[in-house]
DNA sequence: CTTGACATCTAAAACGTTTTAGATTCCCGC
DNA sequence: GCGGGAATCTAAAACGTTTTAGATGTCAAG
């Protein structure tokens, strides 16, 4: 059996109360008292009853992360990160992680919100990968429970988020291939639901009209962001009796994707084909060619997400509530040669 | 405010003691008293208060998983696999899963199953990546703590595990090459202190003993599992003035920084050096060439550690205590053309 | 009419904390 | 010697459940 604090309090011919605020480092407590019953906490090898004391304290000091998979499992190393930077900014500040996972928009994710909502299991939740019409926010804000998003929806004022500014990113990839002397671009977008589909289009659509060039409606597909669909796409774009010269991928899965498909088609990645991906997943860097892609600092949002809802769990008000994170395209050889050795031209 | 017993007691006139029995089922409640308890906590939007129920119940009906990382992040995509299995399994019984990342054999790591064992967060734990002498499972051990784990270590009675032979999967991948008329062939081990290393060494040895081939001890090099690792180890090899004709990487992170490691040198995967992997994650079939790897029941490995976890819980006895799995090689196209298209002898 | 069995209910304890409100002691200034 | 703080302590309530032990009432058998 554990050891209690009336353990201690019998032991030691004192009352649990005295113990515990000694214990919490109270004022009100006599010094050789409390040097007592830290010593005796010590020796008898007392650790405190967390239920207790969450029953007690009416709060769990425990956060909640809801992981969207497609299918039964997950595979996006993205998450992985996010779930790493997530799990160490809670554990500095004293804080667990309850982690689920299931597929978007089903009767499973809300249940799983409802579980942690109506349970009291955590004090407030992370929700990842924001669609238009997020039923998990609108659920959220119903119940006025606290959460942080990572990334935007409609209803933007609503509620706390960290988001990174793809249009300025998949717009900045897009000037690039242009500059390397593309004409002829296709884009391979996420699900039309995510929110984030939304402003990468938007930065595409900015690029091409900004270079006076017009976007080719048969060039715009939609993937499911699996290296699979980007494989499937890129195929099917790269077969076509008029093929485009690059392909802007929305994320680094399917770029990967689209690598191996026009490999598989005798194509010579950044000679025959350009392609860029977004997120610079560390596999990134690894491929074959080094993927040209646009950094997002995956990291950096989780811990700011993470640390953002814990100070609103803490009743403080938020200096930012709302964050833009630029990110930063890595210029690698997908696209050709490096830019240091002279841009392409048509 | 939540609606509590309490709420429903005074509502309907009885004591809280009828309430909660009649929500849980049990017998010695009037059908009509039963029916009316049923009616109010519905209307009144009851949900049980699970920190108080776990207080009295003294279980959390939640299970510890601690993630080991490289460096603060973690990107094996293998894991995530595992993660949604877990989560899936352990939502399936009703219970929860507490996530903690922390890096291998650090005090942060002794302290994260600390946390999760005296603070009485969870009932019981995973523990996956099992090493030579793991400080991890001796401490389990010491505490009586309940836990399964992904992998064996030295002294195997003492507690439930599931592994993949891995022994059997390298043997199998080594054959193959070595079927294929290999004979040089070189192997990227895991970092030595992890259990699977030894039995994947093991597998290797027995494979080009076998075939009475002799092992050269500088083409046996370890790898920390990551891509980049993979990338540099590949390269050193294969920049050698007598390079290996085939590499065997004991997963597929480093399988695919060998490829891209290979392409980098202009080589051509699967014509001018074989490679093979271990794992078969996502990536695996959509590189360039597809990868012939070693295929682990992932997502089933991480369903049944969770299992058999919850049903220590539970107080079953286990039928099986120790289960192996056998892997299987998944033949692609990184050792040459697939075994369809006729097998490359000497 | 009594006894015992059964069905239905409830009061109270228990889980291990924290916190409130108050009790006790001691010391100091007058 | 007394009043009044301050310092130190404690009893008890509270958090919201489950469970134990027992109360009450009903009914049937003897």
């Amino acid at each position: 059996m554990p050891v209690t604090l009336q353990d201690i309090a019998t032991k030691l011919g004192v009352s649990v109360a005295t113990v515990s605020r000694a214990l919490a480092g109270y004022s009100g407590v006599a010094p050789i008292t409390r040097q007592r019953v830290l010593q005796a906490a010590r020796e008898m090898g007392y650790h405190p009853n967390v239920t207790a004391r969450r029953l007690q304290k009416q709060r769990t000091d425990t956060i909640g992360f809801i992981i969207p998979t497609f299918g039964p499992r997950f595979s996006d190393p993205y998450f992985s990160e996010l779930l790493a930077s997530i799990g160490n900014a809670a554990g500095e500040q004293d804080y667990d992680v309850l982690v689920s996972t299931c597929s978007p928009d089903t009767p499973a994710e809300a249940q799983a919100y409802e579980r942690f909502v109506q349970g009291r299991r955590v004090d407030g939740t992370l929700v990842v990968r924001t669609r238009e019409h997020d039923a998990r926010i609108a659920y959220l804000l119903e119940q006025q429970f606290p959460f942080v998003a990572f990334g935007r929806s409609r209803m933007e004022d609503g509620f706390c988020y960290v988001d990174v500014d793809g249009t300025a990113g998949i717009r900045e990839a897009t000037q690039h291939l242009i500059n390397l002397g593309h004409r002829r671009i296709a884009i391979i977008l996420p699900p039309e639901n995510l929110m984030f589909a939304h402003y990468r289009r938007l930065g595409f659509e900015e690029a091409m009209s900004e270079a006076g060039l017009s976007i080719e409606q048969t060039l715009v597909k939609h993937g499911d962001l699996t290296e699979r669909s980007g494989y499937e796409v890129g195929r099917a774009f790269l077969t076509r009796h008029d093929p485009p010269s690059a392909i802007v991928a929305c994320n680094d899965l399917m770029a990967l994707g689209v690598i191996s498909a026009a490999q598989g088609l005798g194509l010579t990645v950044g000679r025959d084909v350009a392609v860029t991906g977004f997120d610079d997943v560390s596999l990134a860097a690894h491929s074959h060619p080094p993927l040209t892609t646009v950094r997002q600092p995956v990291y950096e949002i989780g811990q700011r997400i993470c640390e953002m809802l814990i100070h609103l769990l803490q009743g403080e008000t938020l200096e930012e509530r709302h964050v833009i994170l630029q990110p930063q395209l890595i210029v690698r050889e997908s696209c050709g040669a490096s830019a240091s050795q002279g841009v392409m031209r048509r």
